[in-house]
DNA sequence: CAATCTTTGTGCACGCGTTCACAAAGACAT
DNA sequence: ATGTCTTTGTGAACGCGTGCACAAAGATTG
């Protein structure tokens, strides 16, 4: 899932926990199917299933937006899907920009979903020349020199980055800059942006990185032990001075700390380990990139 | 950013906190920039800052996994890189397998972001049979047929779907009959999993329409009221329970009804919808999310 | 109208996550 | 050694989110 937001520790939004708000949606998908089979109403219980949640929790989400349940018989599955539209902002239509057309954002502006929900991609933009005036899903891409423009023309104020990592922050300002005022980040880096801003993410490799985390615990807990092997590990060396360039690891960038150092150091991070109470068998022996 | 798990209430992971797992790949990927720069410490105050977390919780986090800084210094690197990477499972390879080769899938199977970090794509597999053999990313496209011996053949543990909603949920029930256990979902469906089976869902819709929230707040702070919708508003009141197909099942036991409903929002995906058309009558100028 | 049954809305308790604030640890200078 | 300075590691307080459990509301039946 995407996650991590620029957080708004102030107000809570009118009252709706942040963690509601990100569940509105699950039920307005839940609720559109019912609405789609002429299901007339809906229990707590039901709804609750068909989302993936807690009914207790549901409820309470929905009290949030106040009370539109019958007790007794349920919620109205229509009046529902309206309020929570209303409420999420979807009665009105939201014009989208998406930077960086090459894989991902091919993909994302030939991705139905984004149109069948009020979202409507207004401009493809890419900074390749090449790219300037082809149609993807039947838009022209657009060159990134007339990024402001194209904001401003068609009043955008949520934009999606899908540029390589190194150009997102640039693309961001420009955007924001221009007046987008919430984005959607596809690019692997930490966005800065300034107050009343809104950024969320969806980032690939940190959702694999913590299924691995869990994949390997699970992992450990049917053999034991972790495949355990004796190599030797970067420690850290005996104290480097922050100050000096002179790197813990003289020429190799990054893949050779096992070097002098390291194996001097060994002993120590036993003992280090030791006293801690970490056990100190359980060293791999790759290096990740 | 993607969002959503499977929850695991049980044993708090070897002690680890949950949203302490998620950061730690955040910290990883400033850490190694640091690392290919040859910066050998950093302050946690530094770190937070370029990893975009407070650094109070950034030096609890790392408490978490041990005491691996030097106090008046800061933490090695190196040493850092490698002891995250462990932890998360990254010393290993992954093998993963991406099911569902349109538009998005083609995009994830092109994404060096995978390898980079001890993914490794095995496989890639599609149901439609002009696809069979036909190379994506220099990886020739397997038929679903196949889905099961493949996943044993390579061991793999992490399967990744990007189907269209309908087929998300026995695509699952393949992938984890066969062995998988943890699922990257980009499908929009909740799927429902046996126990030991992680979850993580990447949802651009319900990401958009969070940013939707937040936009329509922050607009109508700027311009007082709210945009007053004089339209027909769909009213609880005067519905009643109709009988024909009534929720209001019986006694359903509440798995059923699950099934049922997930399968039909399954089916509300954009294809569907826009060949279906926008039922016109219904409510406001709302869509199906 | 009264009794019964269903389901909502919410008070309450609990646990997790965040953040502050500071003692202690170590580096470094003298 | 002793003192100063920097930065970690963590105790403690706080707030948010979750889920239980139940009273109240309304439907339904007799
Ligand atoms: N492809 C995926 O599945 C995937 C998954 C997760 C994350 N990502 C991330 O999404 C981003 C895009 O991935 P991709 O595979 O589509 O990459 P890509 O190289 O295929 O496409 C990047 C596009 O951005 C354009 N671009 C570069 N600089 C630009 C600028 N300053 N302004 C406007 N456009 C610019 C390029 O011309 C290119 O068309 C990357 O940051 C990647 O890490 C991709
Ligand atoms: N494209 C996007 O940017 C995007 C964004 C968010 C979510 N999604 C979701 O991701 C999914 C895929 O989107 P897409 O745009 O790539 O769709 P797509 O239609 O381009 O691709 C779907 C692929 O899945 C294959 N498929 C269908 N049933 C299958 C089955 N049972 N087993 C294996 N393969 C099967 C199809 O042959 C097709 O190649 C959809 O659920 C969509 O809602 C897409």
């Amino acid at each position: 899932m995407a996650t991590g937001r620029t957080h708004r520790p102030a107000t809570r939004s009118r009252g709706i926990p942040e963690a509601t708000v990100a569940r509105l949606p699950l039920y307005l998908r839940a609720l559109t199917a019912l609405s789609e089979r002429s299901v007339p109403t809906v229990s707590s219980e039901e709804l609750a299933a068909a989302a993936g949640v807690n009914s207790a929790k549901l409820r309470k989400d929905f009290s949030y937006l106040g009370s539109y349940g019958t007790r007794g018989v349920g919620y109205d599955v229509e009046y529902l899907v309206y309020q929570i539209s209303r409420e999420l902002g979807l009665t009105q239509d939201w014009p989208v920009v998406i930077v960086g057309i090459g894989n991902l954002g091919a993909a994302l502006a030939n991705y139905g979903g984004f149109a069948s929900r009020g979202f409507r991609v207004a401009a493809l933009i890419d900074a390749d020349p090449a790219m300037a005036g082809k149609p993807v899903a039947g838009i022209p891409v657009q060159h990134t020199d007339d990024l402001e423009r194209i904001i401003k023309d068609n009043g955008v104020s949520i934009g999606v980055i899908a540029t390589p990592a190194g150009a997102a922050q640039q693309v961001c300002d420009r955007l924001v800059a221009a007046g987008v005022t919430s984005i959607l980040n596809f690019a692997p880096t930490v966005l800065s942006v300034p107050e009343g801003v809104d950024v969320r993410k969806v980032d690939l490799s940190i959702e694999l990185q913590i299924l691995a985390f869990h994949e390997q615990r699970k992992a450990g807990e049917d053999a034991g032990a972790v495949p355990a092997a004796g190599q030797a590990v970067p420690s850290p060396a005996a104290s480097a001075p922050a100050g000096a360039a002179a790197a813990a690891v003289p020429g190799a960038p990054a893949a050779a700390p096992l070097s002098a150092a390291a194996a001097a150091a060994a002993d120590d991070d036993a003992v280090a380990a030791a006293r801690k109470g970490r056990p100190e068998g359980d060293v791999p022996a790759v290096m990740p990139a």
